[in-house]
DNA sequence: AAATTGTCCAACCGCAGGTCC
DNA sequence: AGGACCTGCGGTTGGACAATT
């Protein structure tokens, strides 16, 4: 069951296709009153011939007064990446760290942006950089852990599982150490923004590997946490 | 000037998880 | 317990416009 009416098309009852400014305002003006949520009665009480999927994005993605218009920031640009890195396509979870802009926004954004570009050759440079330093440092620590074991053994020291925890915030700083790019984040009042990242080696050289803790993340992300509770949980 | 390619954006679809009955 | 319904998310598509060849 197809068929046309005016712009857009009729199927099954509902209308599809662009919006009109008609149809926007009966949506604002419906929010306004009831507020988000209902999504599927809003075409019975408004008689909008429009679904509640339809609506909601709608009103999400275009119509909300808090969104922000215009171009993506550089600044923003670098949010999204580092997010990005962290969680992958949770455009709904990035979105969130962006006021004003949309996941399917970011979506998109990243998509024309980033979805086919390869790596240049800085940042490849920069990540075989990083991860040497990353393999050395881990090298190093290993090297110094079998000495401290060492000399623990020889002064027979048996350490009770008490001294065992109270060494997990001196890990934790090893983490912070290998994984930089917690440490380039800064917040502030509840929303979080990140260095200028004025270069992109910079920038990319904190971001590989992030795979490593995307997975520890993965968790805590899933349970509500915001993304400046999981990094202080490294420190 | 026309054709091609790239970018931006709005909208739809299918699926998964949560809630309610 | 489980089915129906609702909501939100990520993937994808398609049109409009701009830039490039």
């Amino acid at each position: 069951m197809e068929g046309h009416s005016g712009w857009g098309t009729l199927v099954d009852g509902w209308r599809k296709g662009p919006w009109t400014a008609q149809e926007d305002e009966i949506l604002i003006e419906h929010v306004n009153q009831h507020g988000e949520g209902r999504w599927n009665s809003i075409s019975k009480l408004t008689g909008l011939r429009r679904s509640g999927k339809s609506c909601r994005l709608r009103w999400v993605n275009y119509l909300r007064p808090d969104l922000k218009r215009g171009k993506i920031t550089p600044h923003e640009e670098n949010i999204i990446l580092e997010l990005h890195a962290l969680w992958g396509n949770r455009w709904s979870t990035i979105a969130r760290s962006l006021p004003g802009r949309t996941d399917n926004e970011i979506k998109n954004y990243w998509r024309t942006h980033f979805k086919k570009s390869k790596p240049s050759k800085n940042i490849e440079r920069a990540r075989a950089r990083f991860l040497r330093q990353q393999q050395e440092q881990h090298k190093l620590k290993e090297e110094q852990r079998q000495e401290e074991q060492q000399q623990a053994d020889m002064r027979g020291m048996m350490m009770t599982q008490v001294e065992e925890a109270a060494l997990a915030p001196q890990e934790m700083q090893e983490m912070a150490y290998m994984y930089p790019l917690t440490s380039m984040l800064q917040w502030g009042g509840g929303s979080c923004s990140v260095s200028d990242g004025s270069s992109e080696e910079e920038v990319w050289g904190s971001l590989w590997n992030l795979d490593d803790i995307h997975d520890d993340l993965d968790g805590a992300c899933r349970g509500g946490l915001t993304l400046q509770d999981q990094v202080l949980t490294f420190y």
